[in-house]
DNA sequence: ATTTGCATGTCGACT
DNA sequence: AGTCGACGTGCAAAT
């Protein structure tokens, strides 16, 4: 037994072909592809289309070599890699691994809208929450009114679908299971069309938010 | 303007930062990045950690070299890169994208689950459909018994959750709202604490199916 | 370890 | 172009 764990960071493009098994199964015939190795494990089999990769194990998978083979392990999902031709190995040292900052993501809606709800509705608010948990899961922004009405309001970043209007409605029917009353809202930049159709037959109200824009109007 | 088109597909590993700007907005500092170039215009920015890309452009981004920059455009996306020193930089001549076959995927396990539905289920069926169209989506599987009451089958190939309990109820609710009589069930390897509970609460049954096995059973 | 929901989700299929 | 839902989704946060 001569396999060799590997650590280092690296690119290797080879002719080869690639094995994988684990909750799906797949095979490759030989091509050249390009392999991409993590120091946290990550292994990234790159084909010449598509941002996704041809196959890949996630961080903490075990990479070892052993003379023309490549395999990674993590649980029950292995990628054998049969390498018949290196074109190109080079090895990536002092690879940066630091953070970046994204910015208007859903959060930053979420908290745009929860500064002017009372703006955004033309109500008055008793309480506000934001991740309010329920059972059946947390709720992007819950207002209370002073008449006691539950206020739900479903964020999305970008453009609201049929799912977005079943998330909002699982919300609302464990408040009205326990006796509540409740107003349901989607909130988004935009929205499909059998997701607004949708939306209406459900009661829900759609308002139309941006991420850019103080002016946000309810349709 | 010396703007010049780059079309050839290549890795480059180099002291940069990238800066991104489109649906989200992000930058980052300097550091070594593997900047991965497709043919089809795919560009990924890969850190030392994690599967997904620090910075991505997915097919149809046009990039564009100037001097120490590189530019990747699409719609109203756009990645620069400054380039401050190249560590290595290999063009990859041959580069296969060919398709693989994946197997054990959902649309496996759906069609296995119709070929049996009479055994799963206990039932004879006039008709069975898959992907039946609604107006609130399509059905993974539906089965109109002798009596015509309409089984409502929503397949998932991993663990059921609260979302796919809405989603079978979407479709439920929509059969209803049009007179009929429904059975809701969710096939499933498994299924999480919650989603049983509300698939329970919503007289969803779950039923157990596995990939591999014919013996599946209903809990 | 499990659950939940976001993501610049991406991608393929179909209208 | 728009809509829908799967994905070996990946990923982080909260429990």
């Amino acid at each position: 037994m001569d396999r060799i764990r590997v650590e280092q960071p690296f690119i290797l493009y080879a002719f080869c072909k690639i094995e994988y098994d684990g909750r799906a199964k797949s095979s490759s015939e030989f091509g050249n592809h390009l392999i991409i190795h993590k120091t946290d494990g990550t292994l990234l089999i790159h084909r010449n289309r598509l941002c996704t990769p041809l196959n890949y194990q996630p961080p903490k998978a075990i990479l070892k070599k052993d003379k023309n083979y490549l395999i990674s392990c993590r649980k029950d999902e292995t990628i054998k890699i049969v390498v018949d031709k290196i074109v190109n190995y080079t090895e990536l040292a002092n690879w940066s691994s630091k953070e970046i900052k994204i910015s208007r993501t859903e959060k930053e809606l979420r908290d745009y809208i929860v500064d002017h709800l009372e703006d955004l509705l033309d109500l008055q608010f008793a309480e506000k929450f934001i991740e309010f948990e329920t059972p059946v899961g947390y709720i992007d922004i819950l207002g209370i009114d002073e008449h006691g009405i539950y206020h739900v309001i479903e964020v999305k970043r970008g453009k609201a679908s049929l799912a977005s209007c079943s998330q909002l409605n699982r919300y609302s029917q464990y408040f009205l299971e326990i006796g509540k009353s409740v107003r349901d809202y989607l909130a988004s930049p935009s929205i499909s069309k059998n997701a607004l159709r949708h939306a209406k037959e459900m009661k829900q109200t759609w308002i139309k938010v941006n991420h850019n824009s103080q002016s946000s109007y309810i349709t």
